[in-house]
DNA sequence: TCTGGGGTCCTAGGACCC
DNA sequence: TCTGGGGTCCTAGGACCC
């Protein structure tokens, strides 16, 4: 084995996978996942991939077709897909000292020193682990960068000669085999390689991945940029993207949400806003961060034929960096009544928090300066605040201007329980 | 009727400075 | 008639990822 490996393990439909564990009558059967507001399929079995559902393909668009075929469909549950990948990643990461947590569903694992080790037989018992311990189906690729490991962990997927087993090891295949299953993989397959530049990319002649494998880097990097040409050189086995064993700071935090109702009013939309400062906040303060600067957003639904299209933000900057939700939700509030017109039925509203840096000990410091006595007890009532609200659920306790009956929230029509996060939920094991 | 949310990086071009 | 050049910083927009 040559040098350096790197895997890619990943959950197979996870997000439809994590229902199942819990929901065994939803094996075999077409099942999606609808993204928030119930919008659009964001996970699909590969039954409803049979029936040709798409990803992210609006949910009005097949609530036909999976009816007609005694499909499910399914509220986003991200508290419950969040636990499943918090277990799966550390049953990945015992099988390696580095690992990166690439996504929800994704985690890559580098070797080094491990030549001695047959890595097919290790992403075997990676998958047998996952499984057994989780209940959710991973599918493995590994190969000398990251890139690759991507393009095997495609194949493992989807090549008929390595679905069964689940695990796709480039190193095993003689380097002609290898070019065989390149060319076998449209170039957008490749990562990094999106829609628009496959469609540029084609148009070059470069239609697989065994193509811009063969490609110039040098040229490609004019007409495109540095990115793709980092991709080319990864995928002659040169690694140019290093994995990133610990999370790098945030740059910045977006809370943001359609609404399940068109919103015409100025006190719902000051609502919304001061909500999603207030969950902003709160992944601020978890990461020890502050933020410089708040923007703040609405939008119209620019899917409506002949609707008056109208997207401002505007932009605020903080005297001294802040981490208290009170400031942030004044701000956004103040944000919304500058922007806000009463003639657009608004869709969408959000925060961005921005010019983020590191909080030290001295806490207090990022409240106002003039009041130390004041600061330190808003800093222990927020602190309260994020605790009992990690425990007790979400919104347990909030500001009052986040609004009671939050009439602008959005659908979750068909939201499964927390089954592993909350006493009630907790699914009881039956005979 | 009904179309997600949260991120990162790169580049070009303008503002500004000396 | 003739009107510099180079560096840095910032922002907007476009691409990508899941």
């Amino acid at each position: 084995m040559s040098r350096m490996q790197y895997a890619l393990v990943d959950g197979n439909n996870f997000y439809v996978s994590c229902e199942r564990v819990f929901d065994p009558t939803l094996e075999g059967r077409p099942v999606i996942v609808l993204s928030n507001n119930d919008g659009c399929a964001v996970a699909r079995s590969d039954e409803a991939k049979a029936l040709g559902i798409q990803m992210g393909q609006p949910y009005f668009e097949v609530r036909d077709l999976l009816s007609q075929h005694q499909g499910v469909v399914l509220s986003s549950n991200y508290t419950l897909y969040a636990d499943m990948s918090r277990r799966m990643m550390t049953v990945i990461g015992g099988y390696s000292p580095e690992q990166e947590v690439y996504s929800i569903d994704e985690s890559f694992l580098r070797f080094k020193g491990f030549s001695h080790w047959d890595l097919t037989d290790l992403g075997r018992q990676v998958r047998h682990q996952v499984r057994q311990w989780t209940g959710i189906p991973v599918g493995v690729g590994i190969g000398p960068t990251k890139t690759l490991a991507k393009l095997a962990n495609r194949l493992s997927k989807k090549h008929p000669d390595f679905k069964a087993r689940g695990v796709c090891n480039l190193d095993d295949l003689p380097p002609w085999t290898q070019l065989d299953y390149f060319a076998q993989v449209e170039v957008g397959g490749v990562w990094g390689v999106g829609a628009r530049w496959a469609r540029k990319l084609n148009e070059q002649g470069i239609l697989s991945a065994l193509d811009l494998k063969l490609a110039d880097p040098e040229t490609l990097r004019k007409r495109f940029n540095v990115v793709l040409e980092r991709t080319i050189r990864e995928l002659n086995g040169l690694p140019c993207i290093p994995l990133e064993d610990a999370p790098p700071a945030k740059k910045q935090i977006v809370s943001s949400r359609s609404f399940g109702q068109p919103v015409t009013r100025k006190t719902d939309l000051l609502e919304a806003v001061a909500s999603y400062a207030a969950t902003a906040a709160q992944k601020l303060r978890k990461g020890n961060q502050a933020a410089g600067a708040l923007q703040v957003f609405l939008a119209t639904n620019p899917f409506i034929p002949n609707e008056p299209q109208y997207h401002p933000a505007l932009l605020i900057n903080f005297p001294s960096p802040t981490q208290d939700t009170a400031r942030l939700i004044e701000a956004a509030r103040a944000g919304v009544a500058r922007l806000f017109r009463p003639e657009f039925r608004y869709k969408k509203a959000g925060v961005m928090l921005m010019d983020l840096g590191p909080v030290g000990i001295r806490q207090g410091e990022l409240f106002s300066a003039e009041d130390t006595v004041g600061d330190e007890r808003r800093r222990r009532l927020l602190t309260t605040m994020d605790t009992l609200n990690a425990e007790m659920g979400k919104g347990t306790l909030r500001f009052a201007v986040e609004g009671i009956g939050q009439s602008w929230k959005m659908r979750r029509g068909n939201l499964t329980p927390a089954y592993t996060t909350e006493w009630d939920a907790l699914a009881i094991g039956r005979a």
